[in-house]
DNA sequence: CTGAAAGCGCTTACAG
DNA sequence: CTGAAAGCGCTTACAG
């Protein structure tokens, strides 16, 4: 039942060559010659056979080991963490790599990360992928730093490693001028209170909106607070509590545009049509389920991931190119996913006004 | 700046010893003695040099790899996929094993699944979970018979491999129960309409339990219907209209539930004093978020990734055990998530009652 | 055009 | 208690 593993030696052997002429010819090697005869006979062989070079002993001998390893923060604390995976993982494999994954600790400290990292080193990864769940700045383990390395959805403070990082303004930018596009003038924004890049971002990319539209920023209108679907909802509430209330929410995240639409169902508010709301992650469970579906933002998770392959196979090749990346995070765009919470402001009739 | 990286030789050398002591106390080697001067001297300069052995080298000579493949399909595509992963790796580790995550196509045929394996095989793995994103029968590629694996959230239909899958008529039960124990006699189901075993089972448990509880299965109440939000908003709607509708909905899952809230809106009924639901999946990302909070039933998966890793090294060590578990799935319990979405019938106040 | 042989970094009988 | 040596399955100068 348990046939012996078949190896190169068994190819030779049924092809009537020496183990040399079969590794040539199955692996092409650059400057050897094989009669086509030959070439014929050992890749039928192998074929037949079903021969399928080790690996491990690759790897041993040629000192690379075709593994790249995938050092995440909370691989499943967030529904974001499988795009990312699923874009490095493909691309990983368009280059004959496999990826590694390693998770770490929920509450890792420095020496857990160092831990993790020589994890990876110990099996002779080639390159580390390292990615955090959510957007940041970080400080990076100090044997990270011998190895071809690129960041995920965080940025090194050092500028020593090529990141990825999500363009949280051009994203937002894209969020409010579809508001602005539709006719909206008073415009609010439910912020996140922490100081991360996304938050400091969005802001950025509400009032480049504004000033680009000749729209006066009115801070009565942006709000700081934590950015759960609760919070959402409270400070939903208080900002179309007031007299001039806006026509159209910016929410910093789906979760709080979920608590947005419960405030307007209470207030008696229909979305789109007395209200606009557009979200930002395109959590596609909240996104496409609400009603009515949520326009958003999408965070590029599969193409950070895939990115993030490219140039780590760069550096592993030794290209300068990915050096020169490293002290400045390069962006993805944040494309636009439109579904139906935006609408022209008063548009109090039911139907889509046809123009 | 690169040093060269340290070898068991290193060691050696270092302590004063050969290559053979090095190795012997590093790994404890049953019946070898070493003076305890000897092992300090040893470990002592492992230590100060960083050392770490090449788990390449260490596989080919030991014919063990240390890796264990996970296939899946459709890694990112559900937000469960996470929590499997997260429950197999951590477990992987504890063992000091590698996990490998490969993630087959989303069409993918048998020819696929072959090379999927294979891909796996030729990297040495030691065993392969293979793991489907939702609970259902396969037939398995023939090359995975020749290597220790069990099934994730899969059966298989040759009873060959040990496989794991949510109890799902005993989360039912568990979800209808808590419906009868607030007091309600009507209660309607939302199913499903693919002939699934989740569908299967989960309409077994809400027969079990009416039955214990002496009510008589009205099939007026019990829907199938393709499980999304659109569809269980639709059926909601139908079976909510009924002249004698029921005061409590059991949901097939979550998503359908979303539909469910939205069609009690509509009616003005509120959920849960004039209307309790109940769902089944325990996405956070909904439940958790969707107001009132959805009392509903969690799938077990960081669980099933964790036995079934659990039972491969089992399997791995050639425990008879193992092979025993084949023809019957094992299942996992789907425990209640309570949140907010039950109440008493009828009960209008809107405040819980005290007793 | 083809092959014999060394060696990647380990572990493990075996000898002393 | 300690060490010399073979060998895991490959690749790659090198020789012919």
């Amino acid at each position: 039942m348990v046939q012996k593993h078949i190896g190169i030696r068994d190819v030779a052997e049924a092809a009537g060559v020496s183990v040399t002429t079969v590794s040539h010819v199955l692996n092409n090697t650059p400057h050897s010659r094989t009669s086509s005869e030959t070439r014929a006979r050992v890749k039928d062989a192998a074929a037949r056979l079903g021969y399928g070079p080790n690996r491990m002993a690759q790897g041993l001998r040629t000192q690379r080991s075709g593994m790249i390893g995938l050092l995440s923060e909370e691989i499943a604390t967030t529904p974001h963490a499988g795009r990312i995976i699923l874009g490095a993982q493909e691309t990983a494999r368009a280059h004959d790599l496999t990826l590694v994954i390693i998770n770490s600790e929920r509450d890792a400290n420095d020496e857990n990360h160092r831990a993790d990292v020589d994890a990876l080193l110990n099996r002779q990864v080639d390159g580390i992928l390292y990615a955090t769940m959510y957007h940041r700045e970080l400080s990076l383990p100090a044997n990270l730093l011998g190895t071809p390395a690129v960041l995920i959805d965080a940025s090194d403070k050092a500028g020593l490693v090529p990141s990825v990082v999500p363009d949280e303004e051009g994203g937002a930018i894209a969020a409010v001028q579809a508001l602005t596009d539709a006719g909206h003038r008073r415009i609010g924004f439910l912020n996140n209170i922490d100081d991360v890049p996304a938050t400091r971002g969005r802001l950025d990319g509400y009032r480049a909106v504004l000033a680009a539209t000749g729209i006066t920023y009115d801070p009565q209108l942006v709000t700081n607070s934590p950015s759960e679907t609760a919070a959402g909802y409270a400070v939903a509430r208080t900002i179309l509590d007031q007299a001039n209330r806006p026509t159209a929410l910016f929410c910093y995240n789906d979760r709080m545009a979920m608590g947005a639409y419960r405030a307007a169902a209470e207030l008696g508010l229909s979305i789109p049509h007395d209200l606009s709301i557009v979200g930002f992650d395109n959590q596609e469970l909240i996104a496409a389920n609400i009603y009515p579906a949520l326009t958003t933002v999408a965070l590029p998770h599969y193409e950070m991931g895939a990115w993030a392959v490219e140039t780590l196979v760069g550096l592993m090749a030794g290209h300068e190119e990915g050096r020169l990346l490293a002290d400045q995070p390069t962006l993805i765009a944040c494309p636009l996913v439109v579904r139906d919470s935006i609408a022209p402001p008063f548009s109090t009739n039911q139907h889509e006004p046809k123009d």
